[in-house]
DNA sequence: CTTTATTTAGTTGATATCAACCTATATAGT
DNA sequence: ACTATATAGGTTGATATCAACTAAATAAAG
């Protein structure tokens, strides 16, 4: 009798395990996304910022201050993760809230002068080091669309 | 004068922030990766491990036990990372580690037989929902790929 | 056979990540 | 107005992530 139809529950054998870590788009995006971080870190370091941090400013570099629901879907982040990471910047005072006079739930996330200023500092490094891993991809544009689609 | 030929460090407009947030792999590969982890992480729930998990308990699934430094650098992670990860596995007892005769300093990581018992449970759900994910793309094998590169 | 450099791993401290649970506010249904 | 539901956010506890530092063992240089 097979072991299909007995339903029986084999160990996975290391040709399956193989399989697994070669195709697993997670753990490959997990590793990319950690190796990327680390080599923005790294660069970003002289400004006093980590690449996630930067993500973060960036963000809020807008006209009109987002919610902080708004930015954690941006993100594609949970907002309780959000919150936890604005405590750094906030503390930094590169960052600060107010509260929507419309909607006394929502909290409005905005930069402070010295936020604004260490986005300046930093942006010329995040073009320099994103043209050079771009110019490590044949199809970087395509990459990004594939990235997106995941994020949904 | 022209600020660029002063070096005068303009704020970054609202332009060239979207351009980064559209534009920044470091970004997109940092939400791909939260996102695919999130959907992991739930459809390996009953199981009671997470997809990090997942991918650290496939990466010890071989004949011989590997060194600890040769798991950080397959999962492009931090040694100390490693670390903090085996703990709540070895806590558990799904994984246990030894030492190499030769080399003393050489953790050698394996599983246990109750780890193996979660793997076995683990795959099934791994392919059914990796296979759904492959679905939504064009071409897997090739962000995978990129994904590789982009790991170095 | 020492002395030095390299390799392997652990510890600590800061930040990041999310689920589960909770509060306050706003909106819809009656 | 009044209750029910939905929405925005916070708190807590567990795990994840890495840099900086430390300790031990091995390998290399002399």
């Amino acid at each position: 009798m097979s072991t299909h139809l007995m339903h029986a529950e084999t160990e996975p054998s290391f040709e399956t395990t193989l399989l697994v870590r070669d195709a697993c788009l997670c753990l490959h995006a997990q590793r990319a996304a950690r190796a990327l971080a680390r080599r923005f870190d790294l660069a970003l370091k002289p400004v006093g910022i980590s690449s996630g941090q930067f993500s973060l400013l960036m963000s809020l570099n807008r006209p009109k201050p987002p919610s902080l629901g708004s930015v954690a879907s941006l993100l594609a982040m949970d907002r309780t993760t959000l919150t936890a990471n604005l405590k750094p910047l906030e503390r930094r005072e590169l960052v600060e809230t107010s509260h929507d006079g419309a909607d006394r739930r929502v909290r409005l996330l905005s930069l402070t002068a010295a936020g604004r200023a260490v986005l300046t500092k930093a942006v010329p490094i995040w073009k320099e080091h994103h043209a050079a891993i771009e110019a490590e991809l044949s199809d970087s544009g395509r990459l990004r669309c594939d990235l997106v689609l995941l994020s949904r």
